[in-house]
DNA sequence: GTCTATAGATCGATAGAC
DNA sequence: GTCTATCGATCTATAGAC
């Protein structure tokens, strides 16, 4: 069981790119965020880690003192690269309707990275299971995405740049179940069901761009 | 850690509503049931069970030789309550906005059963570490469902009964997707995501009936 | 069918040497 | 900072009495 867990853990590439003189530190997170996405957080161990980096799994508890630590660390580690990606992106792209196709590409990445599930995934998951510290940062985790995607779909509609029906925050939730959920079935159906996803939700959002005169009137 | 998992377990009323007489197989299967969507197939014990039951975890070994088979017995058993569902639901109700309607209440059902995560859902998110043997059932039981939702949707628009763009089959997978990612988002949430998604959800399906009738001309 | 008792593995965590 | 060694708890599973 654990060399199963350890064979798919190596196929994420992003950890044998890792240098080796990253500090330890960071290196736990970077293999503990990989175990996360795709093992849940009760899913991994410290041995688990310290094997994937040559440790013994005590050195794990010199950086992080028990897992809730660590697992708090995950978190607010998620929340500051999502912040951080947003800001970058709307630094350099103006279409909303472009900042969404990005949005949508953060999931093809953790498909492709092995079919990872997305953190706000995990945490819904994981939920009751997962100590007070961490339960908190999980909501503001939601909470970013779910404000992200309703800021940008309110303002792509006002600029006609992308359509729907109803309330931006209603659509907003939709859409974030919507990849959530299919980052989940494409691990199971392994058959690109999330290309799919994305591609109806995009036809769903262009198709009423050309009647949004008369589409919000009933 | 083990009280809190049996306090919450005790507040699914179903459980009490298991009359004593029901042979202790089926018992097992409600209790593991109820946790299996709680906890995750990893997130649960036999003595789990046991200790719902007042029996000790041996006596779950009786009935259930080891967990795969009592995973799998309870994917199977998900299989026919659905398959059971839909064919009871198609004898008694025509109307594919209705079906719809009584499918997205199976979602209402489990968010008031105390959040309980939808069987596909579970796994979706454990599909790594689920036994050879559960995961071919666990992608029949997705297929059982997509089928189910891509048939609906495709009769239902033929009737005039409901819209969308695109085809049936994707777009059952966005709201099978969505309806699984709305569940685990109610949990952190608890704010009635849920009922909002389904809403939103229903908007979409709703609004452009309309506009076939009338041309888009009103 | 359910019990007691026990096995071996793994878990999170700590103490103390280097 | 990382190591060896060890703790107590929990896990899946089995043997054998009743």
């Amino acid at each position: 069981m654990l060399k199963r867990v350890l064979d798919e853990a190596r196929h994420a590439s992003r950890l044998r790119e890792t240098s080796p003189e990253a500090d330890t530190r960071e290196r736990i997170l970077e293999a503990g965020s990989d175990l996360f996405q795709r093992r849940g957080f009760n899913g991994f161990s410290y041995k688990h880690i310290a094997v994937l980096l040559g440790l013994r799994h005590a050195a794990i508890h010199y950086h992080f003192r028990n897992k809730s630590d660590l697992g708090l660390a995950l978190l607010q580690r998620y929340r500051r690269i999502f912040l951080e990606w947003a800001e970058e992106l709307e630094s350099r792209v103006d279409d909303e309707w472009d900042r969404l196709q990005a949005y949508f590409g953060l999931y093809v990445d953790y498909q492709r990275s092995g079919s990872l599930i997305c953190p706000s995934g995990v945490v819904s998951n994981d939920f009751d299971s997962l100590p007070e510290a961490m339960q908190e940062e999980a909501r503001q985790l939601l909470r970013d995405r779910w404000n992200w995607l309703t800021r940008t779909l309110d303002n792509g509609r006002s600029a006609g740049k992308l359509n729907f029906p109803g309330r931006a925050a209603e659509r907003a939730l939709v859409i974030g179940a919507a990849m959530q959920g299919a980052l989940q079935i494409d691990r199971v159906t392994s058959n690109n069901r999330m290309e799919q996803i994305i591609a109806q939700l995009e036809l769903e959002m262009r198709r009423d761009v050309s009647d949004i005169d008369n589409g919000r009137s009933s």
